[in-house]
DNA sequence: TATAATGATTGATATATATCAACAGAGTAT
DNA sequence: ATACTCTGTTGATATATATCAATCATTATA
């Protein structure tokens, strides 16, 4: 741990402000230490959000190990600051403590896990089930809090939920209109968890 | 590795036949020796298959490292033999090998980034990108030639480009008739690479 | 203040895709 | 030989979703 303390540095990005790009090459990872952050793939017209990064969260790609370069790109949703960390630095780590290896495959884990579910979510339900799922993951996981704020644009919830800005907040509507949440000001409430939940469960 | 050899034990599985069950505990890692397999997450109503696996390859599922259950399903698409090895001995070895760490990492990442083209391949493109990616992924990763052999059913077809059955067979159709390529006796044959790969790319 | 620029919203329309139903062919059991 | 199951195939139809265009709201800028 002090290995990485000494080596690390800190940046501060504004909000919108790209923090690296899909394809370059990724000398170092990035420790997400205040703000909001979202990596997200750059597909064929669109970008597919593949979580948002909140502190105190790493920001580790599969490139690492393959051809060091980044696979995703990141960026700034809120104003941010963040540690860089060589990966030099963090290889050698992996490769004399068995502890941190273990722990570094765990935390890969996981987010392989958390990516099943949402390819299923993606690929597999439609729009109303995959905008419940991503108001599941904004409240629970992201803002972790009932009325939230969301500091997200509505493009970003398309992105989150793989459909197009127009068709996330038609869903948004209805749900409004049927009870389901409010929305002012961009401060989102679940009003009826159960039957969002449902919504998510039928697709 | 003299280690894995004596606590491994051999399976055999016919066409068919269910390997593990997405949701059952996980005390051992599967090897394919012979034979072709895929892992598919069950959904809602509907399987994605994740990726077909041929000798010899290993299958190993993010939840060793997480609650030791199965996160995915995997089933014998043609007769199968395979190779079991204790969890225990697996997850020794990573401690004390950081080579096998390493490498065992590096497999792990090629598989997020496969996995990472599939997802964009799945949400992004329409039927016809997402059946010219499949049939890229089997004549050049799975069976390796060009007149290859479809071992696999429309059904697993369908469920590794995300489409109904019906969808994916009239796609086949029409690039039969464009001349992309020939399907005879399940022998199928890429006729223009070229197309094919710009259908792929145009989504 | 006026004006541009940006993001959010709504409606009308086109289209990609799933679903349903029917049928054909191959293999298997009766 | 007959019935029967399973996979593949085709057509007709319904519907989920994207796209396009217009409007509105809000903030930034001159």
């Amino acid at each position: 741990m002090e290995l990485i303390n000494s080596s690390r540095f800190q940046v501060s990005y504004k909000a919108g402000e790209i923090i690296f790009k899909q394809g370059t090459p990724s000398p170092y990872f990035v420790c997400v230490t205040s703000g909001l952050a979202k990596i997200y793939i750059e597909g064929y017209g669109k970008n597919l959000i593949l979580a948002l990064i909140k502190p105190v969260d790493y920001i580790f790609g599969p490139g690492i190990y393959v051809d060091n370069r980044h696979y995703y790109s990141a960026a700034a949703v809120q104003d941010c600051t963040a540690c860089l960390v060589d990966v030099t630095v963090f290889k050698k780590l992996i490769r004399e403590n068995p502890d941190f290896a273990e722990e570094f495959i765990k935390r890969v884990s996981l987010q392989s896990i958390f990516n099943f579910d949402q390819v299923i979510s993606l690929t597999q339900k439609q729009m109303h089930g995959r905008i419940a799922d991503v108001i599941f993951y904004l409240s629970d996981k992201i803002y972790c809090q009932n009325p939230f704020e969301m500091t997200i644009s509505r493009q970003d919830l398309a992105d989150l939920s793989g459909m197009s800005k127009e068709s996330a907040i038609r869903i948004l509507k209805e749900f409004k209109e049927e009870g389901i949440l409010t929305v002012n000001n961009n401060t989102l409430e679940v009003l009826n968890t159960k039957q969002l939940r449902q919504i998510s469960e039928t697709g």
